[in-house]
DNA sequence: GCGCTTTCTGTGACTTTCTCACATAATTGA
DNA sequence: TCAATTATGTGAGAAAGTCACAGAAAGCGC
């Protein structure tokens, strides 16, 4: 996969923009674990993605973690450029999930492009758009879902993702997804195995009965 | 107040925008109490404040509420208008807090706007960028404060809000500002009261020691 | 293999917050 | 004045988060 495909507006641009954009953005590989983004502090610019996976995710003072979105192929986070956009005034940490490949674009390129191209605005309109929907979302859940009920949507939409009922994660990490203490998880994925939903082994959880888990977390 | 002095960008806009904007767009006159816009279903348009003050909500199922956003005099609540922006997928209330003037702007007519002019585009974006963050804020005051510290900061911001330490807002009322149960807020408040914050009356809360009260919010 | 360390999981006791079910008090209005 | 409505108060119990620690499993150097 190469830069033209993908970014998403790319035939939006004119050919100057395209070799610009194209010519200073670099491709950078990263292992799975890597911090890409911390905090407001630095501007890294743009993370346009050509594979792997990335979460953004906000941490407490104590240490606690949710994760408030994930990047996949194609994918453009504009939350590691806080100088882009005046008013983003809040830390987020990205890190890579998995093994990545991705462009940097630099942040002050991107803005000079959106102050001067309308579909690039349009574009980025769009994106924090969908961001801000997605965080509303999330906290609905948050707010008016019950613990059961979103770590089991937390099960069934990691398997959708993962493409496997075998799930590798430890109890620590889904409490860092969801936002809540290691011990809250144990305890409730204990409840999901005592009913048989779940078989849990070292590292890895492994849904047994993912119509039940689905139900559940519909109600 | 005319429309051009509190439309931001308006000297941004060709004549030709200005006149049809300003045309297209009705003054309405709204009482305190008054629900604006309902949900995802309707698409009422964008809302440009002339005076008094909004509340934009987020509503469970079981009719519990959390204050996302205020408006204000020559603010825009884009909020209004979820067909203009594509990816917003979400319910929002926004009621008249206070009587209230605003125009409406027809969501049709701004999208063209937005599609053909780049100033009125960027100024959307950063709208946009601006509530993500005050909702990225939010979340983590939710997930990371506790309650006491929640509620102290929400009477200190109100009472410099209103420009009085005496808050005419009844329990139920600040529950349904900060996402909880009026109970919890009534409890609380009792604590404030017996360790000399506040000042309890039937549907007023009196800040008697603001000092102490913003040193706890800040904890 | 054997120790040693690190990581992961399990659990009890306790606090905070939420829920439910009512009781009581203040205000309004016929 | 006597309901009806609105606002507040409170106990009991559930859900979720916190704290402190125990024990099991895996990794590693030898």
């Amino acid at each position: 996969m190469d830069f033209k495909s993908c970014f998403p507006i790319w035939n939006k641009l004119t050919p100057a923009q395209q070799s610009h954009l194209e010519g200073m953005s670099q491709l950078r590989k990263v292992k799975a674990g890597t911090v890409l983004h911390d905090g407001g502090t630095d501007c890294l610019g743009l993370l346009l993605m050509r594979s792997g996976q990335l979460r953004a995710y906000i941490l407490s003072d104590e240490g606690r973690e949710v994760t408030i979105g994930r990047f996949f192929e194609m994918d453009m986070c504009v939350l590691s450029a806080s100088c882009v956009m005046p008013n983003m005034q809040f830390d987020v940490v990205i890190e890579a999930e998995k093994d990545s490949e991705l462009w940097v674009i630099p942040a002050c390129l991107y803005k000079n492009l959106m102050d001067e191209s309308l579909a690039v605005c349009a574009y980025s309109n769009n994106l924090m758009t969908s961001h801000f929907s997605e965080l509303m979302w999330l906290m609905e859940q948050i707010m008016w879902r019950s613990f059961d009920k979103r770590l089991a949507r937390f099960l069934v939409e990691e398997c959708a993702l993962e493409g496997t009922t075998e799930l590798k994660l430890t109890h620590e990490k889904i409490a860092n997804h969801m936002g809540t203490a290691r011990e809250v998880v144990t305890r409730m994925l204990r409840y999901f195995q005592s009913e048989g939903l779940v078989r849990l082994t070292r590292g890895a959880v492994e849904v047994t009965d993912s119509d039940r888990l689905e139900e559940l977390s519909e109600e």
